[in-house]
RNA sequence: GCCAAGGUGGCAGAAUGGUUAAUGCGACGGACUGCAGAUCCGUUUCCUGGGGGUUCGAUUCCCUCCCUUGGCUCCA
């Protein structure tokens, strides 16, 4: 059985209830970036909400498959390739694969297959063909255009209305369009550019196209969900619409538009084309994987998010550190004696809320994904664990998993709170940093704060925290958003 | 100019036709501590952009104005 749940769809303006059109399957679309320089910040947002999607989807029930494409090849990409002496198709890769090293590091690991443009080249060259035969485009001088005209509905996704699209003033009419809306299928191959051959002589795809031939290839002419950043609206996705339908004529392409927010930077957008990036690779270097998700999650996913450098994230450092502070208690408590140690048990409703929260935290994903309300919900549950702290010590080792379990539901589905099991000292060390405690123990006890403070110090340079509590000391990596 | 989404406390950012409008960050005070950290308690708290309307009652519905952001063929 899968869980039900709703789901804001740009195209009817509403919060609907999904119904996939063959349940237990979802095919999921989101359009991918061009990697013709280093991903910021904002591409790791819409990363995030929509690994998010799949995750929780994937947790419902659902055979989600997820579909990222990745456009190696355009106009900006040869651009850059020029600048810089290189093959545009080697550039895209390269800077393709930083993009997956942050994925992977972001643990966003949710999508099934990134598709090339350029690997799909025979599916765009028959659906370009399909929609000439059709009369939805025609061909001039080697390029291929799509009459918007042709397509009653052009408009419907972002509200245009087709007049509103002729002003002239920001559109360059080129002579060869028909209409100043209509967009490039197929362009001409210019000199020393990568070019296939094709009905219409050597070219390149256009922008919009890429994508319905590798979504018709892969989940077919209609499908579940399509996801992507606000700013693709128009024109991107109103021409996916009208190619996609325009050649299979059948409609809806897909049930589902979901669209992410921008992230803000000072209150614009920010963008490699505006200068006011920061660097997807630089933030998780200094705040670790965690802390970004964290940031992206506590917002609302439509919802344009304001960032600022130096302040943003190490805020959504403190917050994380708050929230994740009772589960690092909770697992310290649980390396000793382990799972099967035994203790006391919760009392019967303390268990019932442990169990029954990670249900609540479903229903408020299932309203249209709300994280920043399940983050809400567990900030309240940590709120109760630390009031709880000083009695975990006497818990049987089955009573603390039970009070993991909203976190282990944040693990699953909003990837917050990862087993590190890299960053677990090996017993050696652990010793080494007891016998330094020890010393400090002794310092204190004789009144010799002196030294005490110097061996602390000491520890804290090698990232060591020390954390007195009552007669104990206990100590934990220091916090730089790894938990 | 046109299309779309918004305007809530120092900041980020929720919610609802009707009790004290979440949650976090920050700040201040207190408890605990040799100090610090973590934690707890308290304070900081706004009639929800301006105006008009509907209603017994609106922040939530309608109209209008102002402002912000995104889009108007580079863009996650």
């Amino acid at each position: 059985m899968v869980r039900a749940f709703r789901v804001y769809d740009t195209l009817s303006r509403e919060v609907r209830a999904f119904v996939p059109r063959e349940s237990p399957r979802v095919g999921l679309f989101v359009c991918g970036l061009t990697p013709y320089a280093e991903a910021h910040i904002g591409h790791g947002r819409t990363a995030i909400t929509f690994d998010v999607v799949a995750r929780a989807l994937r947790r419902w029930g659902y055979h989600v498959f997820y579909v990222q494409n990745v456009t190696n090849l355009d106009d900006r990409l040869i651009a850059r390739g020029q600048a810089e002496g290189r093959d545009p198709l080697e550039l895209a890769e390269f800077h393709f694969q930083g993009w997956l090293r942050g994925m992977d590091q972001l643990d966003a690991r949710a999508v099934n297959l990134y598709p090339f443009a350029t690997d799909y080249m025979p599916e765009i060259i028959a659906q370009v063909s399909t929609l000439i035969d059709r009369g939805f485009a025609y061909a001039v001088e080697g390029d291929v255009y799509y009459e918007v005209a042709k397509f009653p509905d052009y408009g419907q996704l972002s509200g245009q209305r087709l007049e509103a699209l002729r002003p002239g003033a920001r559109v360059e009419m080129d002579p060869k369009k028909r209409a100043p809306e209509d967009f490039a299928l197929w362009k001409a191959a210019k000199p020393g550019e990568p070019a296939w051959a094709s009905p219409w002589g050597p070219g390149r795809p256009g922008w919009h196209i890429e994508d319905t031939a590798i979504t018709g290839r892969l989940l077919g002419d209609q499908y579940d969900i399509h996801g992507g950043g606000e700013d693709l609206k128009f024109p991107h996705h109103e021409a996916e619409i009208a190619q996609a339908e325009g050649a299979s004529g059948k409609k809806p392409l897909v049930n589902y538009w979901m669209h992410g927010g921008m992230l803000q930077m000072h209150g614009e957008k920010m963008a490699k084309s505006v200068g006011n990036v920061s660097g997807l690779e630089g933030a998780l270097r200094r705040y670790g994987p965690e802390v970004l998700r964290f940031y992206y999650l506590n917002a609302n996913y439509r919802s344009p998010l304001n960032y600022e450098e130096g302040k943003s994230l190490e805020e959504a450092r403190e917050g994380y550190a708050t929230l994740a502070q009772p589960y690092r208690r909770l697992r310290e408590e649980l390396l000793r004696g382990g799972l099967t140690r035994p203790g006391r048990e919760l009392p019967p409703e303390i268990a019932k809320t442990a169990t029954e929260l990670p249900l609540r935290l479903d229903e408020i994903l299932a309203e249209d994904f709300q994280t920043r309300e399940a983050i809400a919900a567990l900030y309240g549950w940590g709120r109760m664990l630390n009031e709880w702290s000083a009695k975990l010590e006497g818990l049987s080792g089955a009573a603390l998993v039970t009070l993991g379990t909203p976190y282990r539901w944040a693990a699953e589905v909003l990837g917050l709170f990862p087993e590190r099991t890299s960053a677990k000292a090996p017993v050696e060390f652990s010793a080494l940093v007891q016998v330094a405690i020890e010393a400090r123990g002794r310092a204190r006890n004789r009144g010799d704060f002196g030294e005490a403070d110097r061996i602390r110090q000491s520890l804290l340079q090698a990232g060591i925290v020390l954390e007195d509590q009552g007669t104990e000391t206990r100590w934990q990596w220091k916090r730089d958003g790894v938990a």
